[in-house]
DNA sequence: GAATAAATGAGAATTATTCTCATTTTTTAT
DNA sequence: ATAAAAAATGAGAATAATTCTCATTTATTC
């Protein structure tokens, strides 16, 4: 596992316990958690404010990667160097929510067609996000 | 313009005031609107609680499609039966929302990487979304 | 048109997030 | 290693978005 450490001093920012906390309490999860799954993984070793505010300085470093699930809670994700580009699927039974990798053509059709909207609407795109919303059919934890 | 007399009658659900303004509001824009927009658009006509209900109304006949905009405030957009599947481009300077369609080879190509994602995880997927962001490089009424 | 059912408005309650400030921890410079 | 300076923390107050409550108004049914 990455060291939570080196990834805060890597980013010049002072090394503190609720700092290497919330990373490593989001480096044990493969995928993303919201930010109550975050708490309550973290009860009573860090304040909620303090939660809220290292997942500021998480985002100012640009380590961190913020959206929000079908139900409109915020969810957060490590965004380390060596991750690369990902899509997110997200289970409406059980609330799980997966990284996923979409094919290299698929990515190539995407970006031909970017450059079409960008010419037709006369903007400058720079980032682009997948969700895609199911049921998870296997017989996981949440789901009966 | 569609009627919203005529929406509301078709899902077979009172026709009141405020449920006409809020469907004339989102009829008169062709892109989606914040919360907040729709708010100031019906200033002092529909008071605030009965916004946040109506448009819990209009998703519960599925007439209202809810998202969030790339600073998480919660958007709205009617979607109507002769509404075709879309997607969405934001501007990172101005805020504005523009509904887009993706041609049919992108669709295609994502259909069956959707196949192989729903084998691979072993999901059923039933609806996805696409979202670009980027800056209008037009000179719009917000971007100077 | 009267009786019944449903929706509204105003503001209170709730929830998620940010802010404040006294204290603690970390960093810097010696 | 230590003292001084700078930065971060915890606890709870403040704010903002959304939902809830309930007395009144509006819509629907008969």
């Amino acid at each position: 596992m990455k060291d939570s450490k080196q990834i805060l001093l890597d980013h010049k920012v002072s090394i503190t316990n609720p700092r290497i906390l919330v990373i490593e309490a989001l480096l044990e999860n493969n995928n993303p958690l919201t930010v109550d799954e975050l708490q309550i993984k973290l009860k009573k070793k860090v304040a909620k404010s303090t939660l809220y505010r290292v997942l500021n300085d998480l985002k100012k470093i640009n380590i961190l990667n913020e959206f929000t699930n079908p139900e409109n809670a915020t969810v957060v994700e490590l965004l380390l160097e060596d991750d690369s580009h990902h899509h997110h699927l997200f289970c409406s039974d059980c609330g799980e929510i997966i990284d996923i990798q979409m094919g290299d053509e698929f990515e190539k059709t995407l970006s031909k067609e970017i450059k079409r909207i960008e010419k037709k609407f006369n903007f400058s795109i720079e980032d682009h996000r997948l969700e895609l919303f199911g049921k998870c059919t296997d017989l996981c934890e949440n789901c009966s």
